[in-house]
RNA sequence: GGAGAGGUGGCAGAGUGGUCGAAUGCGCUGGACUCGAAAUCCAGUAUAGCGGUCUCCGUUAUCGAGGGUUCGAAUCCCUCCCUCUCCGCCA
C-alpha cells in the first residue's frame, strides 16, 4: 500500500511512475473520493465533538443533582444527522481503503523501464553451460526411471502435482536441507517452521489479497458449510515469515531480522494454463526455502544485493550456471519496488529459467501490516521488508537432473549434496 | 467435542452507565538532591486519523474484533475470534 499522504500531495507524479509499470491510476476517482472524505469527516467529527461535550454536561448536571432535561432535549436532535454522517464516512473510508489496496508499489528509480519480460536487463552471467557429447534429455525423461512420477501425482490429485519416489524424493530432500543449512549456518538466517494455512488478514499484509485471490487455494474445515473465516494455503512462506512482525513495533537494535524456512507453496495460478505444462517447472504444489529480511529503511537496498548473493551461493555450490536479471517496471510483482530474478541454465530448453526472485518491497507491505520499529525515544517508523527464494526446490531439482545427466541415463550427484545423500555419487 | 474462567497502556493490574484515554505499581525519559552512584522526591511517558493561524493548538477514534441499546459504553446486550484450566479424543 502506498502512503496516502503521497497521493494527496503529489498525485500526478505518482500516477506517472505507476504508468511505467503498466498501472493506470484513476486520478479523477481518487480526487473525488478524497474531497468527499474531507468534507464528510470534518462534519462527522464536529458532530461527535458536540455530542461528547453535551453528554459530559449531562453527566456533570446529574452528579450535582440538577435537572438535565433541557440539555437532553438539545442533544436529542443530533442523533440522526450524526448517525448518517458516520455511516457515510465509513462507506467512503472503505472505498478509499479498497482503492489503495489495489494500487501496486512504486518502482525504485534504478529499475529499468519496460513493458514485459523482454525488457528485463541482464546484470551478470555466472558459470558456463556444459557441452554435452550426447543428446540431452529433459528432466521428465531423466527423472522418470529415478522416481519422478507425474502419473501418480495426477491420479492422486490432478494435473500439476508430482509424486516422487526413491532417489528423486531423497535428492529433493537433500536439496532443501542443503539450502537451509547454507542460509542458517553461513548467512545468519534464523530457521523457522511456519503454518501452511493462514487467515485472510495475513495475506492482506503481504499483498496477495484482495487482488490475487484467484491464485490461491482456500481451505475449509471438514463438514463446514461456508461458516467461519476463510483460510488459505500459503503460496510462499514469504507470507508467514513476513507477517511475524504484523502489528508489532520492534526495537531498532533488533534489526535486521533475518528469517528462513522450508515450506511447501500452493498456487492455483489461474491464468497460467497452457504454460509449462510438461514436467515440474510449474506446479500447484512445490517446495521452497525462503529468505525474508526485515530491515531499517536505510538499509533495504544493501540488504537486497546481499540476498541476491545468498541465493547465488546455492547455485554456485551446486555448480549450476545462471544469470542475474533486473526485472523491468512492467514485469515486477505487485508489491515490489525492485526485483532481481535468478535464472538457471536448463540445457534441454537451451534457455535460462527463473529459479529465484528477490524483491525489496520497501514499506509497501509494512504499511499494510503496520509493522514498525522505534529507535530510542523516536516515533515508530515503518520497516522495510524483503523476500527472496533461496531457492525454489523443485526447479533446482529440475536443473540438477538436466545439468548433471550422463549418457547412460544416470545422474551425477553434485558434490555439495553428497553429504546429504549418504555420500552417494551417482543416481541410477 | 464437553464444562468453566478470562482478554484493559511496554509489563503487572484496578475499574460493572457519566468530568475515564483509563487508578495504582513496575519499567522507561528528563529534572532535583549527590563529588558520583544508590535510595528518595518532582515531572513526563500509547497509537492512528482529521482540521488549523502547523516545532504548537484543537478535535476524533481506539480497553480482543464486529454489531446493538443509550444523550453518554472499558462497563449492559448479541455474534465472532483468541487465551487459560479441567475432562474427553488424538500424533
Amino acid at each position: 500500500m502506498l502512503d496516502i499522504q503521497l497521493l494527496r500531495t503529489d498525485l500526478e507524479s505518482v500516477a506517472a511512475r505507476l504508468l511505467a509499470r503498466g498501472f493506470s491510476l484513476d486520478i479523477a476517482a481518487f480526487t473525488v473520493l478524497e474531497a468527499e472524505r474531507k468534507a464528510v469527516q470534518t462534519r462527522t467529527q464536529e458532530l461527535q465533538a458536540k455530542r461528547n461535550a453535551t453528554s459530559k454536561q449531562i453527566g456533570i448536571a446529574k452528579s450535582k443533582g440538577e435537572d438535565a432535561s433541557a440539555i437532553l432535549a438539545e442533544v436529542a436532535t443530533l442523533g440522526d444527522e450524526l448517525k448518517a454522517a458516520e455511516e457515510k464516512l465509513a462507506v467512503i473510508q472503505a472505498q478509499m481503503q479498497d482503492f489503495l489496496q489495489n494500487v501496486p508499489n512504486l518502482p525504485h528509480e534504478s529499475v529499468p523501464v519496460g513493458r514485459s519480460e523482454e525488457d528485463n536487463v541482464e546484470v551478470r552471467k555466472v558459470g558456463t553451460p556444459r557441452v554435452f557429447d550426447f543428446e540431452v534429455k529433459d528432466h521428465v525423461d531423466v527423472g522418470a526411471p529415478l522416481g519422478l512420477d507425474f502419473d501418480t501425482g495426477a491420479k492422486l490429485t490432478g494435473a500439476r502435482f508430482t509424486f516422487m519416489k526413491g532417489p528423486m524424493a531423497k535428492l529433493h530432500r537433500a536439496l532443501a536441507q542443503f539450502m537451509l543449512d547454507v542460509q542458517t549456518n553461513e548467512h545468519g538466517y534464523t530457521e523457522c517452521y511456519t503454518p501452511y494455512i493462514v487467515n485472510a488478514e495475513t495475506l492482506r499484509g503481504t499483498g496477495q489479497l484482495p487482488k490475487f485471490e484467484a491464485d490461491l487455494f482456500a481451505a475449509k474445515k471438514g463438514g463446514q458449510e461456508g461458516e467461519g473465516e476463510a483460510l488459505y494455503l500459503i503460496p510462499t512462506s514469504e507470507v508467514t515469515l513476513t507477517n511475524t512482525v504484523r502489528d508489532e513495533i520492534v526495537a531498532a537494535e533488533d534489526l535486521p531480522i533475518k528469517l528462513t524456512g522450508h515450506t511447501p507453496c500452493f498456487r492455483s495460478e489461474a491464468g497460467s494454463y497452457g504454460r509449462d505444462t510438461r514436467g515440474m517447472i510449474r506446479q500447484h504444489q512445490f517446495d521452497k526455502v525462503e529468505m525474508v529480511q526485515i530491515v531499517h529503511p536505510e538499509k533495504s537496498y544493501e540488504a537486497l544485493e546481499e540476498m541476491v548473493g545468498h541465493a547465488e551461493t546455492i547455485l554456485q555450490r551446486l555448480g549450476l550456471p545462471y544469470r542475474v536479471v533486473s526485472l523491468c517496471t512492467g514485469d515486477m510483482g505487485f508489491g515490489a519496488a525492485k526485483t532481481y530474478d535468478l535464472e538457471v541454465w536448463l540445457p534441454a530448453q537451451n534457455a535460462y529459467r527463473e529459479i529465484s526472485s528477490i524483491s525489496n518491497c520497501e514499506a509497501f507491505q509494512a504499511r499494510r501490516m503496520q509493522a514498525r520499529f522505534r529507535s530510542g525515544q523516536g516515533k515508530p517508523e515503518l520497516l522495510h521488508t524483503l523476500n527472496g527464494s533461496g531457492l525454489a526446490v523443485g526447479r533446482t531439482l529440475v536443473a540438477v537432473l538436466e545439468n548433471y545427466q550422463n549418457a547412460d541415463g544416470s545422474v551425477t550427484v553434485p558434490p555439495a549434496l553428497r553429504p546429504y545423500m549418504g555420500g552417494l555419487e551417482k543416481l541410477a
